[in-house]
DNA sequence: TTGCTCCTCACGTCACGTGAGGTGGC
DNA sequence: TTGCTCCTCACGTCACGTGAGGTGGC
């Protein structure tokens, strides 16, 4: 008789997003992760979806991108930074605020992009000489 | 006045190849690297061109796979395993045994494509959602 | 000989893993 | 009430970083 949103255990979060429980305290110790609403010391710890999405961008950002829970928490930190300016952004009608805003919003992205694309490259580079392996050993399977 | 090839100490190795004489050090004492030719106990370690290659190959598959030390040994032992049997290739001249070998290394080969795979799918992922953003604020600047 | 880089312990750190011993909630 | 999952220490581990104190080689 629940009219509040499903609630999750740390364990169900923890399944649903590929980590352990351990993980995510972890999180919550160093600040990554606010700790869940409601919260008392000893009590157990219950989250919503939300959570759940929130947990699993930073588990994408850091797997896809290698980086430290300490740039992690940077790249978490500029994502609040454009959240604040998005709500900036239609809060005036300012055209030439709101153009520095969306050029602001897009240098974010482009640095994003760049990291990504260079993670990339090297794992392009990796295909490339896999394939080129699998290409000879072809070749010479043809020739038999 | 040296007859022998190019030889490089530690600091020199660390920085070609982006990495620290520690981490060099590391992978010796762990056997993921061999200690280089004719090191003993105190003395400086001298290296040459192909521990120069090898070390670059296991950074690049450290970092380009995400793989933990002890998978990246498995994989290198993976590797010796496809040395041998492309020497068996060599020796033999039973078609039907080169053939089975050569299925062999397509395997491995596409074993490691399939790592590859996986990581990229993860960054693809990113980047389609980096581009979209920068989509939608590329839009509202032209609509300004 | 002077500087540099190198050497070997050995302790520190980051990002968790892994019990120990105990309490909470369907 | 019985099981399960959860809780909080707290120590262990992996992959190095970082001195300390000393020696090697252009």
């Amino acid at each position: 008789m629940s009219l509040t949103a499903e609630t999750l255990r740390i364990g169900e979060v923890a399944a649903r997003t590929g980590t352990t429980a351990r993980t995510i305290r972890y999180y919550e110790e160093i600040g990554l992760l606010p700790s869940p609403a409601g919260h008392e010391k000893g009590r157990h710890r219950t989250y919503g979806a939300d959570d759940v999405e929130r947990l699993e961008e930073l588990l994408r950002l850091r797997e896809a991108l290698g980086v430290t829970l300490d740039e992690l928490k940077e790249l978490v930190e500029r994502e609040e930074a454009r959240a604040a300016l998005r709500r900036e952004y239609h809060r005036t009608d300012d055209p030439a605020e709101q153009r520095a805003i969306l050029a602001q919003l897009r240098t974010h992205v482009d640095r994003q992009l760049e990291l990504v694309r260079r993670r990339r490259a090297a794992l392009d580079e990796l295909e490339r000489d896999l394939l080129n392996r699998r290409g000879l050993i072809g070749d010479r399977l043809a020739a038999l």
